[in-house]
DNA sequence: AAATAAGTCTACTTAATCAATAGACTATTA
DNA sequence: TAATAGTCTATTGATTAAGTAGACTTATTT
């Protein structure tokens, strides 16, 4: 399962999406149609903005828009972005990789069966952008 | 990512697919040889027993093991039983589902690309069991 | 140009959940 | 009855999630 941080930061993402080209928009416009507690999407839009998804504009009239084209950012990249591993253990992660404590990659049979997972999750992320996370 | 609890399951669970039809596994054995901490591990087995998955002996000679061949089984089974949801939202999960709070599911992006991935995901899960766990 | 309103940014605090540890208790075997 | 091994309860520590307070920045209004 996504951390809350995760999950939020792609539905963030999504309605940014849905409003790109049209200028910034508000964290408080953002926390109310996504129902996310506005200071913890504070904190996940300024990590974003200083990966370089985002960009921000203070005072009035400010807000946050997307620097690209949802089309350009898939939502592996996304995921990952935000501190997210895709895989469902350590030890196949391309990102978060850590070895086991236990095993030897070459004979370890739950490797063997994480890797296809993670294979098969990775196969649709990378392909999905966030163009795709726009509702309709 | 699955928590900490359900690799351990996993492994543990591996262990004795191996040692399937040989007799009570010691947890202590366990723990060493797959690298768990015992006292975590404790309440691991024992849920997977409450759980119908083990069986334990008391006393000498005792300890853990498996009450039916580990083909029966399956992955997406056994991280269900130690509380581990496969999807990545709870909003496609299909045994800890809950429903967001901002979201129509019918139109909801994010809802449609994380169903494609659960679904993945489960055609690989579904179809292993513990008996591919088995190192070799 | 000063005041004010509308924004983001930073630091700190609290609450909840997950992971790990410690030790007493119960059942079984030799 | 002594030794072995699982069972249960309680506590601690670490991480994640969420909330609070206030400083800083920009645009508008007068």
């Amino acid at each position: 399962m996504l951390s809350k941080k995760t999950q939020y930061a792609l539905k963030a993402l999504g309605y940014l999406a849905a409003k790109y080209g049209q200028g910034p928009v508000l964290i408080s416009e953002i926390s109310k149609n996504k129902k996310i507690p506005i200071k913890f999407l504070e904190t996940i839009l300024l990590e974003l903005k200083q990966n370089n998804v985002l960009e921000s504009k203070k005072g009035k009239g400010g807000g946050y828009y997307l620097i690209e084209s949802p089309k350009k950012t898939t939502l592996a990249q996304a995921i990952r972005l935000v501190g997210g591993p895709i895989a469902l253990v350590p030890c196949v992660s391309l990102n978060f990789y850590e070895k086991c404590a236990d095993c030897d990659e070459a004979t370890c049979g739950l490797n063997k069966a994480m890797l296809q997972t993670r294979d098969a999750t990775l196969k649709i992320l990378e392909k999905k952008t966030l163009a795709e996370l726009i509702d309709g």
